[in-house]
Parts: structure tokens; sequence; C-alpha cells
DNA sequence: ACCAGATACTTAATATGTTAATGAGATTTT
DNA sequence: AAAATCTCATTAACATATTAAGTATCTGGT
């Protein structure tokens, strides 16, 4: 058995439809047999992220930084130095991206690059003291705001996720 | 207790580090009491979908068509006809972004545009039947690679896993 | 009927995602 | 050792994400 079918249903998406004759075959769907496009795992994935960073994104925007870019500092304020392409495997940023917000972050004086001694390709990238301090100031208010949203959920369902994402991350196509 | 602090440790890294007698202090963590950098949902979150996503790739690459664009052939072949707004939330996409989408479709010949009647703001977007054939043509082939994916879950994570991702996806903040 | 405010979509500006190609430096092969 | 190969970072070209601002249209109160 199916679910019921679902209309569209957000509150903004009910008013509208009062007033919209044209679409009243458009919520309507047509083969209530198959996968329902709501019924998709990455979507929900993408949904579930989305509303994950909401709890975030005031603070980082206030202190003017991108997620991508807070994610880097995170990294670095663990590893002390990586390589770019460390940083890219660990941040789940591709090489090309993390080129540019490597660029921007370094123009912002918030972090240091050298070239490896001894592998003239590699380049090895560092927090300032600044971004330290930036992370320091910032870190705790963001814990905080983590603590609130897996406060939301039982410690049990937290690790149940936990164990099933890091099962789908390793899965191969 | 926390785990072991596993070092940096994909392939490519551990050759790296080989070589790279640089970084030895760098893949030592400085606070082993803190949250890791690795230990977050949205970090997860994030990473899971992209696993997810590389399921399907090929095809939607193969096909010419970006993974936004195909949730909008998607939504589009469920609902028959949707408002700029409402394809907005069913897919996840932002309206500025989509604006840019339905353009690029629009002049690919994959869907039509018409403005709404009753409410002159309102654009009503629908797939043309170029559109549809090739949702006929790849639908197929990409529900069989979402069977391939879910078929190495057990049904019973499938289920809590979606349960969990639609808890989340409800949370406020 | 009028007007202040709300709504739907678009534009603009900047940052990032994605794939392909490039250039410099290392590694392997012959 | 020289050539072929591989690797890392970057650049290029295009698509999308994100926030703010703009335009046209609609709604509700007066």
């Amino acid at each position: 058995m199916f679910a019921e079918p679902k209309k569209y249903d957000t509150a903004t998406a009910a008013r509208t439809q009062e007033h919209e004759a044209d679409q009243a075959k458009s919520l309507q769907r047509k083969f209530d047999q198959m996968r329902k496009f709501n019924d998709s795992i990455p979507l929900k994935l993408l949904k579930a992220r989305e509303t994950t960073m909401s709890f975030f994104r005031p603070i980082l925007q206030e202190a003017g930084l991108t997620e991508q870019q807070w994610r880097v500092i995170r990294a670095l304020n663990e590893y002390e130095e990586l390589e770019s392409k460390q940083l890219a495997e660990l941040c789940c940023i591709l090489s090309p991206s993390l080129t540019g917000i490597i660029n921007r972050l370094e123009s912002q004086g918030h972090l240091k690059r050298r070239k490896s001694t001894e592998d003239q390709r590699r380049v090895l990238i560092s927090l300032t003291d600044q971004a330290k301090a930036l992370f320091r100031e910032l870190s705790p208010r963001l814990e905080g705001r983590y603590a609130h949203l897996t406060s939301q959920l039982s410690q049990e369902k937290i690790q149940q996720l936990n164990e099933l994402l890091t099962e789908i991350i390793d899965l191969e196509p």
C-alpha cells in the first residue's frame, strides 16, 4: 500500500490554490502507482541538510562567512596544516571550488599558503592567528546551536541516523 | 568515551603522508575532547547525498541534464502544471536559481511558460511533449539505479532513514 | 476609487558546484 | 637519461546557490 497521495500542501500553496483555477488539474497526480517525487532519499537528504544548516546560517552570516568557508576553517583548526587535496576531501568540496574559497579566505587574512618543500606541486594551508581567534569566538555559539538541534531528537535517533548515514556514505555506485 | 582519533585516512592521503614530512604534526588533532570535524550531522547529510547522487549522475550527464533540471522535469511530470513558486518549494530550489533553470530548459524546448489568466504575476510551467518523451526514456534507467541503491540497505533501514529525515526536515530553528 | 502593503517573479552581484583542460612537478618506463 | 605517464593545483566555462534589490501585480482597508 502506498500512502495517500498528498496534494501539494505548503501553507503558501494552499492559499494559492484557492485563487487559481488554472491549476485544478495540476495538483492531481497522473500515476499514483509510481514512486512519488517526494519519496526520494536524495531529495530528503537535501532537505534535511537544508533544515540543519538553517540553525547555523544566521551566525555565520553575521560573521561574514559562508558555510563552506566555515567548514574549511573548522577543518584547519583541527588539523593545523593540510594540503589542498586533503582539505577538499575532508570538507567535501571539489578542488576547483576550494581554490576559490582559499583565495578569498587568504585575501581576508584568514589563512596562509605555503608550498611543500618536498613536493613542489602540493600546497599546504593553515590558519592565521586572526582566523584562530575568530574560530574561538564563533565556535561556542555554533556548538550551542548544534546542541539545540540534536536536543530535539533522542540520543538513540541521533545514533541511528549517524549509523545510517555512514552506511550510505560508504556505498559504491 | 570518544572514538579513537582517526587520522586522515583516505587512500590518497595515506600515500601522501608517506612522502610528506611537512605534515607530521598536522595529522594529529589538537583537542581530542571536543566534537570532531567529521562528527557533524550536516556534513554527513552532505556526504550521504553526494554518494546517492553518484548513482544517477552518469545517466543524467549522458542525457545532458543537471540534477536540478531533472528534479524540475520529474516534478512537472507528476503535477502537469505548476507555478514557479510551487516548483521551487517542491524541488528545494530557490526562486532566483529556478528562473535560470527554467530559462535554460525552455530554450532547450523541454518546457513551456504561460502566465496565469487570473493572476498576472504567476507563471505556470509545464513540460513539452519532447520532455515527456525524454522522461519516459530516462525514468526506467534511473528507477533501476534507485532500486540498486535501496537494495543495498534493508527495507527497515530505508524506512528508519525516511522517518528520521522527515523528522529533521520538520524541525524549526 | 485610492493607496499602503503584500506577493510572484525577475535581476544583480557574489560565491560555489561541476566537468574539462592546462601547466608544473613528480614517477615510471624504456 | 629522455620520453611517456601520472599527480596536484589551477584555470576556464557554464550551471546553480544565496542574499538583496527591483518590477509588476494583487489585496485589503479606507
